[in-house]
DNA sequence: CCAAAAGTGTTGGGACTACACCCATGA
DNA sequence: TCATGGGTGTAGTCCCAACACTTTTGG
């Protein structure tokens, strides 16, 4: 490759989006992060940051979650890569895009150490973006739509021990349609992927649901040999 | 966002993953090209370039197959993005790959201008790749496995008509499994987007096969009515 | 005992699998 | 007329969708 021109050189970014499941409120939320500073100083941005160098894109989405949001350990899985010329104002800056999905409930967001405030939002409500952000949000939520039937990755949304109608109600907010109950406990159960427990989950009023665990180790192995997981 | 550092720059490049189907070998194949200068001089590696200034970054990867390879309007998709600090011994370089279908039979490659030679390689016999290219190929290999059964882009890789056998071919050979022909043949015609011609093929030995065409214009109005392709 | 939510089986229809013979064509 | 590959139908099975009543629990 002989080169007539200098190599050109950009920045680059990461950007999350956090999509948490409010059990409680039964609504699919994402996290979001208010900006300090310009541009778009005061409006709402997904939390990310410049790769550093020497660091890999993925490490660099790990830290940034952990500095603004103070989340660890979540599923981060790559999104998409932005890098349309205008998409920030300031300079020409590409942004490689992950999505993660934590359990709201189990996590406290940090206090804001920076003086910037991080908040969930409804995705059915989400306020004015900076950059391209809705723009991303709104493939984070197709891929998130398309991946949770057939991949099992419905599971990190929610406590490690769950009901069976908490986890039908995540499949129909996330694929906004009703399910029919006894198929849905049908289909689920019937893979074999579950351990029931000798527990139960009991808030307020009615009958008290059965708690279940999702076998991680049993599902790796039938990956191996050929099983598909589909919702 | 105050920022205490210098922002980091590194430069972009893409890579291009570009499946070719070889009808008349039955054979799925991936388009390299031998690298002239170091690093890696002489190794064989995928078609890609920097990224430009003020360049989109698809358009990057259009740009660097058309100059390389002279293929034009293929189908193109981003595939991810590969960003480990040590994937380029020269510097920090991260690539934003893309893999792109298209007909073997019905493009020639152009005469390299540049006394870099381009071939075709068979996927299951391809030689030792420059970079991290090796890990891309694989990683593009099991997305186009998985797309295929999805989403009706096999049509990508036959020329406009085509014949059931040779649909069929193409399946099998990316799938890496037999499928049943009459079955296969009643699931095809069953989604109704493809259209009869009265034309047949004709090569050498064996009863004539009917030509078919993708109905891309019906494909897209039954979409929109949630209909989803699946083979 | 009442309200609220969890849990449970059966049946009909559509889709998938498996499978073997005839047809058209060129040599 | 023969060799080669293309085209076709049916029967059994399995999976999915549809659907209503009983059980448990707290108040």
């Amino acid at each position: 490759m002989p080169q007539p021109f200098e190599i050109p050189t950009l920045s680059l970014t990461v950007d999350c989006v956090v999509f948490g499941l409010d059990a409680e409120q039964e609504d699919l939320k994402i996290l979001l992060i208010q900006r300090a500073i310009p541009p778009f100083e005061g409006k709402w941005a997904l939390p990310g940051g410049f790769v550093r160098p020497g660091e890999a894109i993925e490490q660099a989405a790990f830290r940034e979650l952990k500095e603004e949001t103070g989340l660890e350990k979540v599923y981060l899985e790559q999104l998409f890569t932005f890098g349309d010329p205008r998409r920030d104002p300031r300079a020409r800056i590409v942004t490689v895009a992950y999505y993660a999905l934590v359990n709201l409930n189990e996590h406290t967001l940090k206090a804001t150490t920076d003086a910037r405030s991080a908040a969930w939002f409804s995705v059915n409500d989400v306020p004015e973006l900076a950059f391209d952000h809705a723009r991303i949000v709104e493939v984070a939520l197709k891929r998130l739509k398309g991946k949770l039937r057939y991949e099992p990755i419905g599971f990190e949304l929610l406590p490690k021990k769950f009901t069976m109608p908490q986890l039908q109600t995540l499949y129909e907010l996330v694929l906004e349609r009703r399910l029919d109950r006894r198929n849905f406990r049908k289909k689920i159960l019937g893979m074999g992927l579950l351990v029931e427990l000798d527990e139960v989950k009991q808030d307020s009023v009615g009958r008290a649901a059965k708690l279940y665990q999702f076998d991680e180790r049993k599902y790796r192995k039938l990956k191996q040999r050929g099983f598909n997981f589909e919702v």
